[in-house]
DNA sequence: ACCCAGGCGGGCG
DNA sequence: CGCCCGCATGGG
């Protein structure tokens, strides 16, 4: 079975930062500390890319992997200007100092959907569990590794399996999303058709509320606009921007569409890692 | 024992 | 619109 291989100079690009930052391909793929590389199934096929100095080193079974992870890992954004226009203030640039690299994900809107799913009132930890297990549990082999379920897997699995994974209170959610993707929503013909539109039309799907049909806008879509609002988000944004008083969600909303505009996306990326890695090491 | 986690749906005023 | 609640499970 032949390999394909490829190099590539890649700048600003922090493989483990990324994988840590709790996106679609942080669950969904496998990480080596030791190699610092990552590897996951798409489309039938595997990849995994290697971190280096300046640069990526790519693996595939297909010819496609270093396009694919052109795409994923969005290499043709320039993070310079990325990084010159959400740095509003120290805060900001603070956690761009500290996570230079971290890219944002283009994932596939499917496995978004129910990776973000999974990931509701959960802790990272447990939704890479629980994503595994499903993988596990629904999908297929694709060389040593697996892929992610298909919606009629999904659709078709009773809630009974999908409890075995541990999914608790999501495993409806799962099953329900599964069953109207695959019969009333073309997820992926929703690309490209912007971000209200795209957001409008997850928000039906059971299990998808606000915050989730924004990460799916935002990782499963590229949709910049959208501008996720959990926890560590809301948390930090009260303690930086709002006197730490507690500020609605559609207050936030508007304070990041107002400040950070069509970059909202890559500020939520480095205001959710930051705060959620300085929220850690204090202990909680 | 306790609080919390990349929230959502449903009910209430 | 805002607020409150229940929801499964396991980490710290």
């Amino acid at each position: 079975m032949r390999e394909y291989t490829s190099t590539m100079a890649a700048r600003d690009f922090n493989l483990l930062h990324t994988f840590a930052s709790a996106q679609p391909l942080s669950f969904i793929g496998h990480y080596d500390a030791e190699r610092n590389s990552l590897s996951y199934s798409y489309d039938n096929e595997t990849v995994r890319v290697f971190q280096g100095e300046d640069s990526l080193r790519i693996s595939g079974s297909s010819p496609r992997c270093a396009k694919e992870i052109t795409k994923r890992f969005r290499l043709g954004d320039s993070m310079e200007s990325v990084y010159s226009e959400i740095s509003k203030d120290d805060s900001v640039a603070e956690s761009v100092r500290r996570y230079r690299g971290l890219r944002l994900t283009l994932n596939d809107p499917w496995e978004s959907t129910i990776v973000f799913i999974i990931s509701q009132f959960n802790n990272v930890k447990r939704i890479r569990r629980i994503t595994q297990s499903v993988m596990e549990r629904f999908g297929s082999s694709v060389g040593s590794l697996m892929s992610f379920p298909a919606m009629d897997a999904l659709a078709e699995a009773s809630e009974r399996d999908l409890l075995s994974c541990n999914a608790g209170f999501r495993a409806k959610y799962i099953k329900g999303a599964a069953e109207y993707c695959r019969s009333s929503l073309d997820l992926y013909g929703l690309r490209g058709k912007g971000y209200d539109t795209i957001k409008e039309s997850l928000l039906e799907i059971p299990g998808v509320g606000d915050k989730v049909a924004d990460c799916i806008a935002l990782m499963g879509y590229g949709e910049l606009e959208a501008f996720p609002i959990d926890t560590w988000v809301k948390r930090t944004m009260e303690r930086r921007y709002f006197d730490g008083k507690s500020t609605s969600i559609k207050r936030l909303h508007e304070f990041a569409y107002k400040y950070w505009g069509n970059m909202s996306g890559y500020a939520q990326l480095y205001v959710f890692h930051g705060g959620r890695m300085e929220g850690r090491s204090h202990g909680r």
